[in-house]
DNA sequence: TCGTAGCCATAAGTAAAACTGATGGGTGAT
DNA sequence: ATCACCCATCAGTTTTACTTATGGCTACGA
């Protein structure tokens, strides 16, 4: 019992050729290796596989009981190992992501147009969330890549920078503002503020500025979606807080248009984060390769 | 590409445990060893298997791909080698048998009765033929094992003596001849004789036994059942030519006599004939072991 | 009829693994 | 911090798989 399974392939290439010596040449192997194979294999399983005849071997009973099992189990691990051979290959596979909507629609399209255009095999899995949330699934392996702003404290994800994400306030071209003139931190706090709401990094990340200048920081409103910030800025009923590089249609197109702020105001970087490069799928090493690239071209 | 398969044992121990170490104890390898075939296996289908942990590892996605397939595979051979056991044990597994009617009814049946009884898990088939048809389907391997009055030309079959069968000739008792006399062949063939038909052996051997004593045979009625002789001979039709061992309960009961006769006639082996000894089933060897050892007694 | 060519089995020697034992690095638990 | 447990790696040895060579056998063709 429990034979050598090395043995099985001999024995199947022997019960397809029908002969030992032809199995030997299809297997580059010795005739001979080939017949103390099978006996081996006869002896562990403690009966005769084959009848040897002057023209070649053909199965026994308990040798085709036996091939009808092993040629399954072999068919199995090919099938098996050519869909790993697919997945290194791309031509098979998954891969998830985690953004928040706004890279995802911003930012992350054209990547997912490109990959899925090249790599139709493998299925894209898009998981919107915080920055936070994002991380957080990428942690306990929900995701395999996840997009978000840089977080302070290093953790051990294996970062890439992707492209600087710059706050600016926008708002309509006749609020009642001067567009030239180069407004404090504390001026524009005396706006009615549209902002995201506490849960965005964005949002936290501008009470960390306001907090460091002594202010604090009392929005007028609160929005969960960053096309709503530039909505509501545009008809009028404030200053919005938005990230510039997401807003840039409706700047250009003069929907919104843009204060001057006195103080600068670092910007953001956005990094696409793997737990680590290592145990990276395959699909996702490439799409990774993808993002990169296009960033230092 | 096709990796060797004896690692895929490990491999599936290894992904079971989701340790090295552990799958080592199970597999009363070392650790090292465990180690090194993952590696080589990984190596040589060109994809991480499993992520390393502090507190053992986890399978990767394309290690669960992967398992999800082995792991069926080994279970097709596991339980292709069960099966080998199992007929091995007789648990299992047919057998099927040659034997002209007469035989079976007079003579096997109580060996099959037997070794159902033993080995209910074996399923008994039965061919009926005549001897020759018989050896025919020994010849194509249509059956295990054949009964059949010993041919003369010496088959490359492997032949075992069963019993001797004697040919007699027996009519009704109140038919109108001499029971005390010993008759000639000659005198017999005056008879009007009630034979088996020109493909049965016996039929074809008391043929032989005539033209080597110069004469002819000229049946008055020819039959193809066995049973058939006693009936009609009861009748007072004539003088039947009938296998001893099989009409004896018809000559016990008195419904028909034996007829003395002049000329010994030489009784004829049955043999139990199989194609080769060296492979037989052990279903088949089991039935002519007790076929054997029963006539040895 | 007798080679002859093909098949399989066996033996002995060699080349190639598989495996071990020791060692080191790393991470949680105590 | 120390210990316990895990995995990776290295070098050395045992084990095995494999090859070459040989012999027996059967069927086929000259």
């Amino acid at each position: 019992m429990n034979a050598k399974l090395e043995q099985y392939r001999v024995f199947c290439s022997v019960a397809e050729q029908g002969s030992i010596s032809a199995a030997a040449r299809q297997l580059y192997l010795s005739q001979s290796a080939v017949s103390q194979d099978i006996r081996s294999l006869e002896e562990s399983l403690g009966t005769r596989l084959f009848t040897r005849m002057p023209r070649g071997v053909s199965l026994t009973s308990d040798g085709q009981t036996l091939y009808d099992y092993v040629s399954r189990a072999l068919g199995l691990l090919e099938a098996g190992e050519k869909q790993l051979a697919d997945t290194r290959e791309l031509m098979t596979g998954e891969i998830s992501i985690g953004a928040n909507d706004t890279l995802t629609k911003y930012y992350l399209l054209p990547f997912l147009q490109r990959y899925h255009r090249e790599y139709p095999g493998v299925r894209i899995r898009i998981c919107n969330g915080t920055s936070r949330r994002v991380l957080e699934m990428l942690e306990t392996g929900q995701v395999d890549l996840a997009f978000a702003t840089a977080p302070e404290e290093g953790h051990n994800f294996d970062m890439q920078p992707c492209f600087e994400t710059h706050t600016a306030f926008v708002a309509a071209p006749d609020y009642d503002c001067d567009f030239d003139k180069a407004y404090s931190l504390e001026e524009l706090g005396r706006f009615p503020l549209i902002l995201l709401d506490r849960t965005a990094s964005s949002r936290r990340y501008l009470e960390q500025r306001f907090l460091a200048a002594g202010l604090t920081l009392k929005p007028e409103i609160e929005l969960s979606s960053h096309n709503l910030l530039i909505a509501i800025a545009r008809i009028g009923l404030g200053v919005a807080c938005v990230t510039e590089e997401m807003a840039l249609s409706g700047l250009q197109r003069g929907i919104i248009r843009k204060l001057r702020t006195a103080e600068d105001i670092p910007a953001r970087q956005v990094v696409l984060c793997a737990l680590r490069s290592a145990s990276l799928s395959a699909a996702a090493q490439r799409f990774r390769e993808i993002v990169v690239g296009a960033e230092q071209v």
